[in-house]
DNA sequence: TACGTATATACGGCAATACGTATTTATGTA
DNA sequence: TACATAAATACGTATTGCCGTATATACGTA
């Protein structure tokens, strides 16, 4: 198939892009998305393997967490793609609904798993090297 | 549902994608679509329709023929992906030999049915000078 | 009005896709 | 090792979408 064919399929669906909207603001774990977005962690998943195997998202693993961003350096058209959800992509009420959430996420530390992540990590950090010192 | 999501649908299928591209070459008429796609008439027409209902594309009658050609000044992603057709949709199997089928259109006047009917304008309008001498 | 051509659409079958649910896999920690 | 958390995947079902075929519609012409 058509390698366009396969990025405009990708994009043919409501949640698939407001994953993207959602991973162009910045990198996100699973767990936050399912947050945001409010869905079962394996639709959320299933989506991303859609968006990851048609080269428009890439993941990173970090521990058990499973950090997905927009793929970078790609096909002209996913370069296009992109340039689309920075300039237009969050015009809408829902784009505007999910950017508030994730917000509201970021300012939240005792809902954001990746804020109790980053806790955890300084934690451990401060106890080695009070233990260093 | 939102208008975007709408737009990605209509480009998620390979015919409307060789549609979209032939039609950012120049206006034609449903029956040389037909012609060049080598496909039913009902197909062509069908995919034309979501295409339209996607505003994507524009329709315009002349006579019996039915004239399909991209649609202007319209939604931001509208003229992105005009953009993507003009710079990198030709790239590829496919719409090299969509586009050379077009061309050879252009070049045969027995097959092609615009340029019958170019001709019979002609004739009627020639016809009708001679009238008027 | 009758007929031919061009196009659009209705209908049923079939394949692709999305979904909910449950399970499996992978990693970190006690 | 046992357990907990995060994520991926398998399975059956429901929905969506594409297709071939046939038919309807619109227009031009005799």
């Amino acid at each position: 198939m058509n390698i366009d064919l396969e990025i405009f399929k990708a994009c043919a669906d409501a949640t698939r892009l407001r994953l993207l909207l959602l991973l162009s603001e910045r990198e996100l774990c699973v767990c936050e998305l399912v947050e945001i977005l409010q869905m079962p962690q394996g639709k959320i998943s299933r989506h991303l393997a859609i968006l990851r195997r048609a080269g428009l998202v890439a993941d990173r693993r970090d521990g058990t967490w499973i950090n997905y961003s927009l793929q970078r350096a790609d096909a002209p058209l996913t370069r296009r793609l992109r340039a689309y959800l920075k300039a237009e992509g969050r015009i809408g009420e829902t784009p505007t609904a999910d950017l508030a959430r994730l917000r509201d996420l970021a300012d939240c530390g005792e809902i954001c798993a990746r804020q109790e992540r980053l806790a955890k990590q300084l934690t451990r950090q401060s106890t080695a090297q009070l233990a260093t010192v």
